[in-house]
DNA sequence: TATAATTAAATTGTACACAATCTAATTTTG
DNA sequence: CAAAATTAGATTGTGTACAATTTAATTATA
């Protein structure tokens, strides 16, 4: 309609998906708190669970995360007793984090998480799958996208 | 597979949705360091530039952010000179946000930043035609939730 | 109508998120 | 091999996010 219709808040695809991803992590919260995680310990936690002995660099390469934000979080994770943190003997400038035992024991709690959050996103199976695409694919299309000026 | 499949990273919907919000933001940056916004100041303004004059909780639940992230951001927002702030003579509570004449000229220089990030977004019209519904779908049905317990 | 309840922002504290820079370890190269 | 380049994390600084609490203003109620 008018001139500043791309400004307009409505007409953003950027907005809902920043929204909609803050929101579902609040519903995150009550079950996240019950196991003294926040929504990024969490996802954290889950690489780590699948991979037995990982650096900081594959992690965050993973995750979209960097330095910056993974030092703290895993000093933290860290004195939590959820995981280790050591230099690699093969080469000193690698962190390796490995999950320790209460680490694993904490994974058995967790279950029961994406089981109630599921419950509160409403979605048919096929919107559910057609999002999970789509948003893979935004995020393909993005990376290894140079600034081409 | 096994007995762990739902703690996995890529059996995840919020995940997806997480990393594509903050990657998509990644991309405005370049754009908006060239008008001196952040990606929440520049919805902010977006909002601002639509209403004449709004407070700060009607600003809030627009944007899904609380007063805890507006107030240090409108102060900011204020510094550069973009907007005012000031109480309601009506009901003092009430801290009433106007755009100034410079926060007008730069809805101008704004223009080129929805066109230029649209173009790394590679979705079919169709495509981001389904994913801006679900998405407002997702955002509706988890809004005015109780904490059933 | 005085007190209680509600409301709107501000404040406090914790936790990201990321750009930019720094440091130390390793690799590459002249 | 020694200097330069690269790499992995850590650090620093700025800016969100949001829960919980506080403060001040307004509204509801006994």
């Amino acid at each position: 309609m008018d001139r500043y219709d791309s400004l307009k808040l409505k007409n953003q695809l950027c907005f809902p998906l920043y929204a909609c991803s803050k929101e579902i992590i609040k519903n995150y919260k009550p079950y996240l708190d019950k196991i003294d995680l926040t929504y990024t310990q969490y996802i954290v936690m889950m690489v780590l669970w699948e991979s037995k002995n990982i650096n900081v660099k594959d992690l965050g390469e993973q995750l979209y995360l960097d330095s910056g934000t993974l030092t703290p979080l895993l000093k933290k994770l860290e004195s939590k007793g959820y995981i280790s943190r050591n230099r690699s003997d093969k080469d000193e400038r690698n962190l390796m984090i490995k999950v320790t035992e209460k680490g694993m024991e904490l994974r058995e709690k967790a279950l029961s998480v994406p089981q109630e959050v599921s419950k509160c996103v409403k979605l048919t199976k096929e919107e559910a799958n057609f999002l999970y695409k789509i948003l893979y694919k935004m995020i393909g299309s993005m990376e290894g996208e140079e600034k081409n000026e």
